[in-house]
RNA sequence: GGGGUUAUAGCUCAGUUGGUUAGAGUGUCACGUUGACAUCGUGAAGGUCGAUGGUUCGAGCCCAUUUAACCCCACCA
């Protein structure tokens, strides 16, 4: 060891990352030049905001290391690079948390009023807004927080207003009287995203509902019993002929005692139930459709909060489920309940809540789709946007072709307010919408007021692509980046989200907000279970990075997982991933230990020098190959496959001859090769791991400033003829180590090697080389000799580029030698078999490409030279 | 009902446009502390690539059928 290096002996990722990463924030480093540079390529990335109200979860962690890899990279390769970060009010979300910890204090969210709860909504957001930033900074987001940006900041408030009355003055934002999701407990309306379906186990419930003549009438089948109050009629099929009687006849609906009208609609299926379903046009979105066909009645009989209205007599205030009761029983003594089936279904819940949603007839703002939707499917079907791995395109088209209207209109009070303002002269009764409040009619001059709703919380971040880069105002940055490069998010959210940008980038801009969506799967535990807060299985980010740090965190989400695949993550996953941080770590401190001293890169190179430069120059190649194409495993997979096994396992070790060695020229040699290795490996490596390779680069000599900003490596010349002599010495030396650990030879018995080269191959590479297996291979010294100048009582290998022998002496078991032999050549015998039959195959010979055949034939050759040495070696054995 | 994913070593998973004798991590076994690293090194064992058929000179990869598990959408009351 030519130096002590201060670098400690294992690296402690707690004491440098987040040092590392404030001096990177301080310095500027994560935000783009002033000014694009002349000739930049623009690389562009949006982060999908988190909710204020949120703490960092592996999907974030996922949302964020992905991106950061890449857009490290293109800082690197002198793009002009911008990832701009941001949180998102969350509306709903964040409301339903508000008003559980005003519970807690005894309140209601009316006990504080409208201002009063938006004041405390802000200072929650001031509160926990800046805990999941905090907690971005330690996975080591290179984002560039002086533009960071916020749903319901004025920036964003502004787009939302302009694109809202945009689309309203167009007519693709429509108020209207329609059937919408409800959620009873949340009291809003949903959008259809909104709903997530359930299974549960119910009945189907068979009725009679009497004809009005005083005839049997028809059995309906339900699993709604309590909506019977509210329907409007009855439909069959045209086609089903026990009911052609009743067809355009009414029937008496129980209970309620009035008679509705039978009618005849295609949605109902025959065979299902008895072929005649009631029809509760307020509370089923079926039912509402076929209403619409034939102009039955709406009439609700369900208040907000899920129970029954005045419209409902005996019934009002119930529950649904206290009503289905009770119904169910009053119809049983009316002797109108046929049967009882059980019957399993889905059934609507809020995806915030869990609760049931009712359907129901609402006034609502909604946004037509249609005509939204057809830009955006072309988008993505030209190409202009790509979605990365391709089949997601699938999902989006497959949601984007069957679009119903998106109903926007939220009963809640934190998020975006509806810009529409109605007269207060009921008589009037004008509405407005536009940017600017309305005081006074333009029609009467009454006072206006507010539509008290908010907007879809998805409606913001629809836009976010673009409001956030400064739209509607024409600012440099808007120029500058939009379109985005790439959007990195979960399958989870294509359609909240991907889908809405991309109508609502073409719509606005024109233009398609990004080029690519690379897609990635959810993080699921150990046993593959979705991460939940009820099963509690969930595992925190910052717990892992405390643990095994931020770049183990990250190399161990990326690692082995393939494109848009779901990943299980597991401890023994980010130990791994540590101790590789650890070996590029301690593989650096070695090469400090023996970088003092002169290197200098213009003298001659060793063979290891040019084979480690050759298989840099591969890594260089493929990981940046892997990046361009944003397969981030696969890079990661080269990587870890290059610095462990060529860099560590073979080049390090092979260095040690110089480096350690009398011949100061070879020494300096090696340090310059050495050198420019280890920087430019840090270099790749830098995007995955970013606070490793930081803190070694900033130990290296002759470094100036941060690797983030430094060049990303470039191919230099490689050596292929200097590289295959090195593989040659490297089998050799593979051969022996087998050898001897098959007689469990201690490292500490040395042994002389003989080599007999094959033909062709130049033996001296071998005894000019000897050093190398000296200390990879136990070796005393290398003979290269002819086959009769061996010495007797060896052990041997065979090697694509020759024989190897070692005397053993006593240690050489004949009969164990013999029986490896034999089981070689059986297996070399076989291997020759097949590639002969492949030769021998005029198909093969004539159809398959010219270097394919050409690699099977000198393949085949080496392998019968092999054979025959091996053969020959058995006979020398057997004749001992 | 429509769409999609997965099935490869004991376990968790890779496998780029079809082309050497299918790889890694982890676990197991043997040996080892050789002047970066035991968060390590060397070596070994371990796979008829879910099944069947097809296309092809050649299939883990392409096509069809099929089995099993899972996901998304639709929502026959």
């Amino acid at each position: 060891m030519t130096e002590q290096t201060n670098m400690p002996k294992t690296y402690d990722p707690s004491s440098v990352e987040t040092r590392l990463y404030e001096k990177w924030e301080s310095e500027g480093l994560f935000r783009p030049a002033e000014h694009k540079p002349e000739g930049a390529k623009r690389f562009c990335i949006v982060m999908p905001p988190p909710n204020i109200t949120g703490q960092l979860h592996m999907g974030h962690a996922m949302d964020n290391t992905m991106p950061d890899i890449l857009v490290r990279y293109h800082r690197m390769l002198g793009d002009d690079t911008l990832w701009l970060p941001g949180t998102d009010h969350a509306s709903i979300a964040t409301e339903v948390k508000i008003i559980d910890a005003l519970r807690k204090e005894g309140l209601t969210k009316q006990d504080l009023g409208r201002e009063g709860f938006l004041k405390r909504a802000w200072e929650w957001k001031a509160e926990y807004g800046g805990r999941i930033e905090k907690q971005l900074r330690r996975l080591g987001s290179s984002c560039d927080w002086s533009r960071e940006r916020f749903t319901m900041d004025e920036g964003c408030s502004k787009a939302v207003l302009e694109v809202f009355v945009r689309l309203y003055e167009e007519g693709l934002i429509y108020r209207g009287n329609r059937i919408i999701n409800w959620c009873p407990q949340c009291k809003t309306a949903l959008s259809d995203a909104e709903v997530e379906f359930e299974e549960q186990a119910s009945n189907l419930w068979y009725i009679r509902y009497p004809a009005e003549d005083g005839g049997e009438g028809v059995i309906v089948a339900t699993t709604r019993p309590e909506t019977m109050l509210g329907d409007t009629g009855v439909a069959v099929n045209p086609e089903d002929e026990r009911y052609q009687h009743l067809i355009g006849k009414n029937v008496i609906l129980p209970i309620r005692n009035r008679p509705i009208p039978v009618v005849a609609d295609e949605y109902v299926e025959k065979e299902f139930g008895t072929g005649a379903v009631k029809m509760t046009p307020a509370h089923d979105p079926n039912d509402f459709e076929v209403a619409q066909r034939h102009n039955l009645k709406v009439e609700r009989v369900m208040h907000d909060d899920g129970t029954m209205d005045e419209v409902c007599g005996k019934y009002a205030g119930m529950t649904a489920m206290e009503c289905r009761k009770a119904i169910v029983e009053d119809l049983k003594a009316l002797g109108l309940l046929i049967k009882i089936e059980p019957y399993t279904h889905n059934v609507g819940t809020c995806y915030r809540c869990h609760h049931t949603v009712e359907p129901l007839v609402s006034t609502q703002w909604f946004v037509k789709m249609k005509p939204l939707a057809e830009p955006a499917i072309e988008a993505v079907r030209s190409g202009k946007t790509q979605f990365v791995p391709e089949r997601f395109d699938k999902t989006y088209f497959n949601w984007m072709e069957n679009i119903r209207d998106w109903c926007i209109s939220r009963q809640l009070w934190w998020g975006h307010r509806i810009p529409a303002y109605y007269c207060t002269n009921k008589e009037c009764g004008h509405m407005v919408v536009a940017k600017e409040a309305s005081a006074a009619c333009p029609h009467c001059g009454a006072p206006m007021v507010q539509d008290e709703d908010v907007l879809d919380t998805w409606f913001s971040s629809a836009l976010w692509p673009f409001s956030t880069l400064g739209w509607p105002e024409k600012t440099e940055d808007l120029e500058r980046f939009y379109p985005n490069t790439l959007l990195v998010t979960g399958y989870d959210i294509i359609f909240f989200w991907v889908a809405r940008m991309i109508f609502s980038g073409c719509k606005q801009m024109g233009e398609t907000p990004f080029a690519h969506v690379l897609i990635h799967g959810l993080v699921r535990d150990a046993q593959g279970r979705k991460m939940s807060k009820s099963l509690g299985n969930g595992i925190d980010p910052i717990q892992v990075i405390e643990k095994y740090g931020a770049d183990a965190l990250r190399f161990a989400l990326i690692q082995g997982v393939a494109p848009g695949n779901d990943v299980r993550f597991s401890d023994e996953k980010a130990l791994s991933a540590r101790n590789f941080a650890n070996k590029v770590w301690n593989a650096s401190r070695f090469a400090l230990m023996n970088l003092e001293g002169p290197a200098d890169d213009s003298l001659p190179k060793s063979l290891a020098d040019k084979w480690i430069l050759t298989r840099l120059n591969d890594a260089i190649r493929v990981v940046s190959g892997h990046l361009d194409d944003f397969d981030l495993a696969m890079a990661a997979q080269k990587l870890y496959d290059f610095i462990w096994s060529e860099l560590c396992d073979w080049y390090l070790e092979l260095a040690k001859a110089p480096l350690y060695g009398e011949d100061e020229q070879a020494a300096s040699a090696a340090r310059a090769t050495l050198k420019y290795a280890l920087v430019s490996t840090l270099r790749l490596l830098h995007p995955f791991m970013p606070f490793v390779t930081e803190e070694i680069y900033s130990y290296l000599p002759d470094t100036q400033g941060s690797i983030m900003v430094s060049p990303w490596p470039k191919a230099g010349q490689d050596y292929p003829e200097e590289a295959a002599a090195m593989q040659n010495i490297m089998d050799v030396i593979t051969a022996v180590r087998n050898l001897r650990a098959g007689m469990n030879v201690p490292p500490a018995k040395k042994a002389h090697l003989y080599i007999v080269p094959a033909e062709g191959v130049d033996g001296a590479v071998f005894s000019d080389n000897e050093v190398y297996f000296q200390r990879l291979a136990s070796a005393a010294g290398v003979t290269v000799a002819k086959r009769d100048e061996l010495p007797g009582n060896t052990v041997s290998a065979v090697c694509p580029c020759g024989e190897v022998f070692i005397p053993m002496g006593e240690l050489v078991d004949a009969e164990k030698e013999i029986a490896r032999l034999n089981k070689e050549i059986a297996a070399m015998e076989k291997e020759i078999a097949r590639a002969e039959g492949k030769l021998n195959n005029p198909g093969f010979v004539g159809k398959a490409p010219a270097h394919v055949v050409e690699a099977e034939r000198a393949k085949l050759a080496t392998n019968r030279t092999m054979l025959e040495a091996l053969r020959k070696r058995l006979e020398d054995m057997k004749a001992l």
